[in-house]
RNA sequence: GCGGACGUGGCGAAAUCGGUAGACGCAGCAGACUUAAAAUCUGCCGGCCUAGUGUCAUGCGGGUUCAAGUCCCGCCGUCCGCACCA
């Protein structure tokens, strides 16, 4: 082949990934021999094009899959397609397209983008959850933990949008009214089927202590969402002997400080009671408005009704605490009800220095311990207990303990542990989901479908034109024979929640037979996943979803794992600047896109009519801004290296990345750069050796593994550059030709198509295997690894004074001695004998006069 | 309100264990090559001054240490998550 004195990319794209596919270079290998690395990003949704942000994640993935591959591993790389989802419906309705065309042809198009991409995946292992292949397999693990009695159906409230007849997710709700009809919605109780992922709290949290290759933040997340709170739920009784209601306390240590009972407004006894009490009706709604609304609750103010009812102290039956109906107290948490101890909660001294209300001190940590307890600060800190009887002097886990145990003991009451965790909803009143694989038959109740009548496919022939889930009105859809007793019955009409279909999909991608979801053996092979990659806005619901299912298919016996991620990456957005005109009063700002922008350095102009923009803050690329750049655009003309360069430059990974034109065009050039360096490899001068650029190659092979290894690439990038300066500078030499060769290698995962391109192009002795995705990573020598004269700084008092170049390893007092003897150093020291002299082998001298 | 992360040149950032702060890139400046431009190459590129192997500098103020961007305490700011969780 003649060596083109440009790297041409366009065309050199298109071919080596033809040659990569035609070769099946990214397919597993299978072999035992080798060690396993299952790679993985988080699967796309298929939106209709791909975005920078897509780039940035799979970039990187890609990297490490190459890499491993080059360091010997067999290697797992799979891309599929999260394509069930709200969009296809709400394009349905806009476009009066069919949501599975639509959601097709967006999966062919987000393929081709992706695969421009060069990158490194194994595209027969390809799937969309969309696919009945997918979800039949998904319906039989619905029925396989249906059987574990692991799905149960319970009433549960749903935002109904009147006008549209359909349900809402919480984020089609815009201020109380449904996003599409602007008709208020209304609370509609449905039942629904549940997964029980409250069985596996205990479990879920514990796991998180042993995932130490997963960002602390993430776990932190997952810590607060599952939410264990312990404490002491025990009964009231209503003074005049009718029956009372429980409450929960995680201070029960605070008990001798109740000064009132508080029950929510959604409480079933508050409810019961407003049908005679038109007034506490009236504040019950009044709560319900003000739930709504976010600006309310900002301002958070504490509101009560007091039903005249009174209960008794469970330790002192004398003692009558008030009834309160009061909007800070949730029913979804714990039992809905509680009691209040003002000195020691803030939102309880808020609501009785509102109404009144008594304080008592019971926690002192000072010689104050006045019964009276003065001021609107709660004390919440440690102490001991006072003004409460047996438990005075106690510290506060000894009272709760205490409390607790006597509670067991009297009867009244018993220690818990409450969950902020739910269980997880995850019926759809939806047509573009998974169909929940259950029928209803009026004398047999809902009963599973079989197995072998799986899957339950959708239909195709729906109508977006009415308003309602079309499965449910579809004309014959839904009727079917009951399985049990062969009488007419109806199929659930409700659809997964599309986390579900995420919850296993890295099962499927290891293992997909026909027959069933996965084959245990292979899945043994491949899990956990070794390394995924992701945005972090899943850091709970997806990554808890998964988890929980990986821990259920365990419990189940179904596979050995209980963990499904070993490694959780997250990485950061792509940002840009924006461009905008401010349009006057009360308007919003004119936005302006990057390619009709001129960029100065001082500045930018619309292109169109030479004029100033305002530049904006870099925030993340969104549509409504205009601050987003086409990948398709940028392969067009830098092709796939350069923009996968530029996505690995700079930042760190975890943190954002500013997308910038001069930043592209810097990857650009650098790629043109390495070409020619490429075409130094039998450039050895006289022939001789070069032991300083030895030493900086072989630093260079070590330290860019170690960044590709622990994802730094950004670190990686810069000892490329570096290197890649010292190769230009040096003189040729046996070398330095070597170091071109070997650059190559360096860094083929990260610009696969210049590598395969630089690669063919040389002389064949020099190519150890047809294409570079098929070599290994280069050895590094230790013996070079280490420099044999190091420089050492020569501080006094901290400050650096002087340097010196000595032969590495010598001991502390040649060295002292050695930086005694400076000119410069007698000279400070002015015939003076130094305090103390500190030294760091190899690295400084610290003289203390 | 609670929890967390972060704060280093004009910009993105390095500094792996407390040991020479600013590697590498972007932008900029000066020069070479060129009829010219692009490309390419060379050099410079935190502040201050008395111009030195000077001095100050890692958000601000303290502390520990021979030595602090790094550890500790207190502020300020930015971003993220959760939010009346009993």
């Amino acid at each position: 082949m003649t060596r083109e004195p440009r790297f041409g990319a366009l065309a050199a794209d298109a071919r080596w990934q033809a040659a990569w596919e035609a070769a099946n270079s990214f397919a597993t290998t299978d072999t035992a021999d080798k060690p396993k690395a299952y790679i993985l990003e988080m699967f796309p949704y298929p939106s209709g094009r791909i975005h920078m942000g897509h780039v940035r994640n799979y970039a990187m993935g890609d990297v490490l899959a190459r890499f491993k591959r080059m360091t010997g591993h067999d290697v797992l790389h799979p891309m599929g397609w999260d394509a069930f989802g709200m969009p296809a419906e709400n394009a349905a309705m806009e476009k009066g397209v069919h949501p599975g065309g639509w959601t097709r042809d967006n999966i062919a198009s987000m393929r081709g983008q992706l695969k421009r991409l060069g990158l490194a995946i194994d595209w027969s292992r390809e799937l969309a959850t969309c696919d009945p292949d997918y979800y039949g397999q998904e319906q039989a693990l619905f029925l396989d933990l249906f059987a574990a009695g692991l799905v149960t159906r319970k009433e549960s409230y749903v935002n109904w949008d009147p006008v549209d007849m359909t349900v809402l997710a919480n984020e089609q709700v815009i201020d109380g009214r449904g996003w599409r009809s602007g008709a208020l919605v209304e609370k509609k109780k449905l039942s629904q089927w549940f997964l029980k992922i409250t069985d596996f709290a205990d479990d879920l949290l514990e796991g998180l202590g042993g995932l130490d290759s997963w960002p602390d933040k993430v776990r932190l997340m997952q810590e607060n969402w599952i939410g264990k709170s312990q404490g002491l739920e025990f009964s009231f009784k209503l003074v005049g002997g009718a029956a009372g209601f429980d409450v929960f306390t995680t201070r029960p240590d605070t008990l001798f400080g109740a000064s009132f009972a508080a029950i929510s407004p959604d409480h079933p006894m508050a409810e019961r009671m407003a049908q005679d009490a038109p007034e506490l009706a009236e504040f019950i709604a009044e709560c319900r408005r003000q739930g709504t609304s976010a600006e309310q609750l900002e301002t958070g103010e504490k509101l009560g009704f007091d039903t005249g009812l009174t209960v008794e102290h469970p330790l002192d039956p004398a003692l009558h605490l008030p009834v309160w109906v009061v909007n800070y107290v949730l029913m979804d948490y714990g039992t809905g009800a509680i009691f209040g101890c003002p000195a020691h909660d803030q939102r309880d001294l808020d609501f009785a220095r509102k109404y009144e209300l008594p304080v008592y001190r019971v926690i002192a940590d000072s010689d104050e311990t006045a019964h009276h307890f003065t001021g609107d600060e709660a004390y919440t800190g440690p102490g001991k207990l006072v003004n409460s009887h047996f438990l005075d002097g106690m510290t506060i886990d000894e009272a709760k303990a205490a409390i607790v145990s006597r509670a067991e003991h009297e009867g009244w009451g018993k220690g818990t542990t409450v969950w902020r965790l739910r269980d997880w909803g995850v019926s759809r009143q939806r047509y573009w989901g998974t169909p929940i694989p259950f029928i209803h038959c009026h004398s047999c109740g809902t009963v599973p479908v079989p197995k072998d009548q799986l899957p339950v496919v959708l239909p195709e022939d729906v109508d977006f034109s009415i308003s309602g889930n079309p499965l449910d009105r579809h004309p014959t859809w839904k009727h079917v024979r009951c399985p049990s007793c062969g009488g007419d019955a109806v199929r659930e009409t409700d659809t997964l929640d599309t986390f579900v279909d995420s919850s296993w999909y890295f099962l499927r991608f290891a293992s997909s037979p026909s027959d069933r979801p996965f084959d245990p053996d292979v899945v043994r092979r491949w899990l956990p996943v070794d390394q995924y990659i992701g945005g972090v806005e899943h850091a709970i619901l997806h990554l808890l979803y998964a988890r929980f299912w990986t821990r259920a298919l365990h419990k189940m016996g179904m596979i050995d794992i209980v963990e499904p991620f070993a490694s959780l990456f997250t990485q950061g957005m792509v940002t840009h600047e924006t461009y905008s005109r401010e349009q006057g009063e009360g308007l919003p700002p004119l936005y302006f896109t990057p390619d009709e922008i001129t960029r100065t350095a001082d500045g930018a102009t619309l292109t169109a009519d030479a004029a100033a923009v305002q530049v904006g803050r870099v925030i993340k690329m969104s549509k409504s801004k205009k601050n987003v750049v086409d990948p398709d655009a940028i392969l067009d003309q830098y092709g796939a290296d350069a923009a996968r360069w530029f996505m690995l430059s700079d930042s760190p990974p975890e943190r954002d990345l500013p997308w910038s034109e001069a930043g592209i065009e810097g990857a650009w050039r650098f790629v043109q750069r390495l070409w020619r360096l490429f075409g130094d490899t039998e450039n050895i001068g006289d022939g001789g050796e070069d032991k300083a650029l030895a030493r900086k190659l072989h630093q260079a092979i070590a330290g860019v593994g170690t960044d590709i290894e622990a994802l730094g690439f950004n670190k990686a990038v810069a000892k490329i550059h570096a290197l890649a300066n010292d190769i230009e500078k040096a003189k040729p030499s046996a070398t330095r030709a070597e170091a071109c060769l070997t650059l190559i290698r360096l860094v083929a995962p990260m610009m696969p198509h210049l590598a395969e391109e630089a690669w063919a192009a040389l002389p064949a002795q020099q190519r150890v295997t047809t294409l570079i995705a098929d070599a290994a990573w280069p050895t590094a020598d230790p013996a070079l690894l280490v420099d044999d004269e190091v420089t050492i700084a020569i501080q006094m008092a901290g400050k650096l004074r002087d340097t010196m170049t000595l032969a590495k390893g010598l001991d502390k007092d040649t060295v002292e001695a050695a930086a005694l003897a400076r000119p410069r150093i007698a000279e400070l020291l002015g015939g003076a004998t130094p305090k103390k002299v500190i030294v760091v082998p190899d690295r400084l001298v610290n003289i203390v006069p």
